[in-house]
DNA sequence: ATAAAAACAGAAATCGATATCAAATTATAA
DNA sequence: TTATAATTTGATATCGATTTCTGTTTTTAT
């Protein structure tokens, strides 16, 4: 049998109250009774129950992160950083793995509502906004990182993917390239779109008409990266560079190009985003837009116990982050 | 206010106890009453607080795992498993980012103690065989991945290490190698230790002499395999192949190689151990060692939750899986 | 028709902590 | 030396479910 905080008091000579005080960091009890307390737990090995607490003080300690998968590299980062600032403040995290299932998602939601966890945080989850909003208003804490939804009551973490973009085709034109092709994520994916638009404008930007032939959709799978240039290639489009949404669609692109005999970077630049290891490792390395995931991660756990606790007055919940395009041998070419 | 279980027992016109019985799916209750409970239910939205039950009930339904490292992929490999796996049978999964200090690792092992789990998975943990028994006997239910254990209490899912290694000389004798250098990881670790118990012994079975001088140790990381190379080629030691106690290492060896101008796999053949992603992309690709990560981490689900609901008896509470060796380029050549 | 067994339902205790409220003690001020 | 304030302590209710134990009703067997 553990001992109880009953034992605890008993042996102490002091009532449960006042433990209780000891082990909470009271200043409403005695230093000297104190001392005494806590010489008794140490003696005892008394550790409180965590269950008796929670129940009691109405709130774990703990908060969910959903993932649509936790293998993706984007994923497994941000979640060190949650977990590390959440380690570092006393939380715990509860992971779940979506495995790309609306529904489980949905289903993970449950931690929320019986009070489980104290907050969830979702990555680039496949709820609408409208659904996540809803969460919020009634009452739980939600944060969503990659997506800014514009709401009080959620917290966002999310990136400038405008700025990332122009920065690509900066870039791109500055090395001679007029004709860019663009590999989407999936359709419904807010990143995708906020990408596209940023595409467009950015090339707008740079004096060059946008032809939407020169888009397509690689789903953010290297297979899908692979399928969408051969896609193009047999509609007769000519382009010098693709600006891939992600680094595996850009890795699908690479084998594409391998097949067609075509040398990257001398015959075609290629740039993906997400800056995944593999990046470094393929012959020519990839160019990329990295995302800072670790902190991302943190500063929305941060900010979400904050939330969750009214520590501060913030008059934002939305946090925007910047990527850095990362030039490596795949672009550093001009043609 | 949300609603409890009396408010539910009172708009039902029965007691708690019965609405709890249709929560728990308890047949002590009659068809109609529970159809009826289960419609207030649904109408109250109504939805049982988890701490409540968790301390009436003295269970979680939630198993922590420490991992060394979320990032390193032979870890979050085990982890989709983990999670996998529980989720399946109802549980939920706490991680744990040990951040590679021992300390936080015994910090992690609290949640255990004070009943935040039901249970705890190590994986390749830091922890001395005697400390983690120890833990075991206090009537805590602790498994390891990674590393076997002999005692009744501890499950364990490891691998056959032995085999494995075997397999990889077998594979390179085959290719005409006769030097073969080893580089091991950390010295404590067991895996390490295992590897070169294995390597020595494989080495003997195909009539090699052991050469210690062709052993040397690279941490584990990247760099710590680049180093080692350096430092057996530095001393004059000839081979013609490399076996890595695991793929960071053989990064590190390509490193050294290129650096050398040294050809992978016509001068010499480089096998690692993990099949992390990168290996398919490298060039020349490397051969691995692969692991079955992801059953892994189920198995050791599955079985850790029996254990904790002693369903079933179970004769032995360690399992040993086996790997497999992946013959790519770097190791694919006759010489 | 009656005894015994099975099925169903509820009252009250309980899990183990913290919160609330009231009381006792000590310190300070007038 | 009181009156008052500040400090320290404890009794008791409470969080919200499940468990235990008891009682009632229904079914089955004889």
């Amino acid at each position: 049998m553990t001992n109880k905080i009953k034992d605890v008091s008993a042996k102490a000579g002091v009532s449960p109250t006042t433990v209780s005080r000891v082990l909470n960091n009271s200043k409403l009890v005695n230093e000297k009774t104190k001392r005494k307390v806590l010489q008794v737990i140490e003696e005892m090995g008394y550790i409180p129950n965590a269950s008796a607490k929670n129940l009691r003080s109405k709130k774990t300690m703990t908060i969910g992160v959903i993932v649509t998968d936790i293998l993706v590299s984007y994923n497994a980062d941000i979640i060190k950083g949650i977990e590390n600032m959440a380690n570092s403040l006393n939380y715990k995290i509860i992971i779940c793995d979506a495995q790309d299932q609306k529904e489980k998602e949905i289903d993970y939601l449950n931690l929320l509502y019986n009070r489980t966890i104290d907050g969830m945080i979702l990555v680039t989850s496949t709820l609408s906004d409208q659904e996540i909003i809803k969460i919020a208003e009634q009452g739980y804490n939600v944060g969503v990182i990659g997506r800014n939804i514009d709401h009080d009551l959620v917290s966002c973490v999310y990136n400038d993917n405008g700025k990332a973009v122009q920065e690509v085709i900066d870039h791109l034109v500055e090395n001679g390239h007029k004709e860019i092709a663009f590999i989407s994520g999936l359709k419904d994916a807010v990143d995708s779109y906020e990408r596209l638009e940023g595409f467009i404008y950015a090339l707008k930007r740079n004096n060059i008409s946008f032809n939407p032939d020169l888009v397509d959709n690689g789903d953010f799978s290297e297979y899908g990266g692979y399928q969408a240039i051969k896609r193009m290639i047999a509609k007769g489009q000519s382009f010098t560079a693709v600006f891939a949404a992600n680094d595996e669609m850009a890795l699908g692109v690479y084998n594409a190009f391998k097949e067609l005999d075509i040398k990257i970077p001398e015959q075609v630049a290629v740039i993906g985003v997400d800056n995944i290891r593999v990046c470094s490792y393929v012959s020519p390395r990839l160019s990329t837009v990295a995302q800072p995931k670790y902190s991302m991660g943190a500063l929305m756990t941060e900010k979400l116990i904050d939330q969750m606790n009214e520590n501060k007055y913030t008059s934002s919940r939305t946090f925007k982050v910047s990527s850095t395009l990362l030039i490596r041998e795949s672009s550093d070419y001009k043609i």
